[in-house]
DNA sequence: TCTGGGGTCCTAGGACCC
DNA sequence: TCTGGGGTCCTAGGACCC
């Protein structure tokens, strides 16, 4: 086996440890956290888990239940779960030179250049530097290939008092695949788990030493991939920078239905702007804009379904222009008389601006554009998102997604920062 | 009343060409 | 009247991830 070495770091229980960051008094207490809208819950401590809450429980279902079991419940707070991930990001980097930002919450680590260290240490350093830095508790998973670290994170998280896993040799491997569960492997999906049923493969370690060429027929490549990656042979290559987006996908459920094409057309706007602006950030141009309105399927009312795209002759990131052509769009699959629930839009074809060609008959107003849509992006950058946008997208938002139970954003606005002497209870100051 | 949002990769199959 | 075969490119949809 080369001795080659991944870690992989992930942050426990992620957003939950972000509100606790604030209100220590809810440590060892049970706290979930919900998806936008309050829809359901998609972060729960080890508390909650213990108390039987799924991931990705309807909200709805299981209020009362926390209630009565003091269970706290917070909105998500992204803007706050992503400055404490940059804050644990960077605390990373400070132990390899090789750095793979996976997630919001996990990161792979390249171990090459600490082989001759005793990595399980090293492991217990990095979760502890990272607590130290940030008050985020994480897991460490050690392994030769990427699968395998994924697979030993999994494994350290069940160990509280370590958190730390190092799987260095044959024997530390095969103990490992034994009894996991070949569903809980990174890659192996529900439909996966169900194809591999048939020919009895249950475990992790029936998939090691499986047939590869069986595994590519019902699994495809990348099952065989990962058949590959349980052998400790590494295919999966970390990926150090941070690659451009192929497409850039917003949209939202509305706070209650919708059924007028101007409230649409409102969302729309929001989604376009929004989009456009992470475009632009990629310095990059679309040709190719999608549009999508959807009723409720939970709800018993007619529903529809649809969604229409437009191409362009050449790329752009102008944003009124981009709200224009969606309208186009958003009225050729808008049905009145439908209560919506849902709408999006999605920009794909996406290239990088400096490798883009000019439309041969269009005008090129690009100069003036690009003038106009940096001085917007500047003051949204000096004075915070969404100081100045198209009117198009309307000022009092009808539509907007609940968002009840949000904490303050304590880590990134001034006038949200915590204060002494008029704090809750339980309160943390922390610099 | 109330069920998230944003991404990637792979494959099959159609269109088209010679 | 004949009703091939191989190649490429594109797209929709499935599956998976966090």
């Amino acid at each position: 086996m080369k001795n080659e070495f991944i870690a992989l770091v992930d942050c426990n229980s992620f957003y939950c440890s972000c509100e606790r960051l604030f209100r220590p008094a809810l440590n060892n207490k049970p706290v979930i956290v919900l998806s936008n809208n309050d829809g359901c819950a998609i972060a729960r401590t080890d508390e909650a888990k213990a108390l039987g809450i799924e991931m990705g429980a309807p909200y709805f279902k299981i209020k009362e239940f926390c209630k009565k079991n003091n269970v706290t419940v917070f909105s998500s707070n992204y803007t706050l779960y992503g400055d404490m991930s940059r804050r644990v990001m960077t605390t990373l980097s400070e132990f390899t030179p090789e750095l793979e930002i996976y997630s919001i919450d996990e990161a792979f680590l390249s171990l090459q250049e600490f082989s001759d260290k005793d990595l399980t240490q090293y492991g217990k350093e990095i979760k502890f530097t990272v607590f130290q830095h940030t008050g985020i508790p994480v897991s460490v998973g050690i392994a030769p290939t990427k699968v395998l670290a994924k697979l030993a994170n999994k494994l350290a998280k069940k160990n509280k008092n370590l958190g730390v896993l190092f799987l260095k040799n044959e024997k530390d491997i095969e103990e490992a695949l034994k009894n996991f569960p070949v569903g809980d492997i990174w890659g192996i999906g529900r439909q996966s788990v169900k194809k591999l049923a048939e020919y009895k493969i249950k475990s992790a370690l029936n998939l090691r030493d499986a047939n590869e060429h069986i595994i590519q027929k019902i699994l495809t490549i990348q099952g065989r991939r990962i058949v590959r990656e349980l052998r400790g042979e590494s295919c999966i290559n970390l990926e150090l920078a941070q690659q451009n987006k192929k497409q850039i996908i917003s949209s939202r459920s509305f706070g209650r239905s919708v059924k007028e094409l101007e409230e649409l057309k409102e969302s729309i706007a929001n989604h376009i702007t929004s989009a456009a602006e992470k475009l632009r950030r990629q310095k990059s141009l679309t040709k190719s804009i999608t549009v999508f309105v959807q009723t409720n399927p939970f709800k018993n009312v007619p529903q529809y379904f649809n969604s229409g795209f437009i191409n362009l002759l050449s790329g752009t990131s102008n944003t009124s222009q981009l709200i224009k052509c969606s309208f186009k769009v958003l009225e050729e699959i808008y049905k009145s008389n439908f209560e919506y629930k849902k709408c999006g839009i999605m920009l794909s074809d996406l290239h990088l601006k400096s490798s883009s060609q000019l439309d041969l008959f269009g005008t090129d107003d690009s100069e003036k554009d690009d003038c106009q849509m940096q001085t917007v992006d500047f003051i949204n950058t000096i004075h915070g998102r969404g100081s100045i946008k198209p009117a198009a997208c309307g000022i009092d938002q009808f539509w907007k997604m609940l968002s009840l139970m949000k904490s303050p954003c304590f880590t990134t606005r001034w006038s949200e920062l915590p204060h002494i002497g008029n704090a809750p209870s339980g309160f943390n100051i922390r610099r």
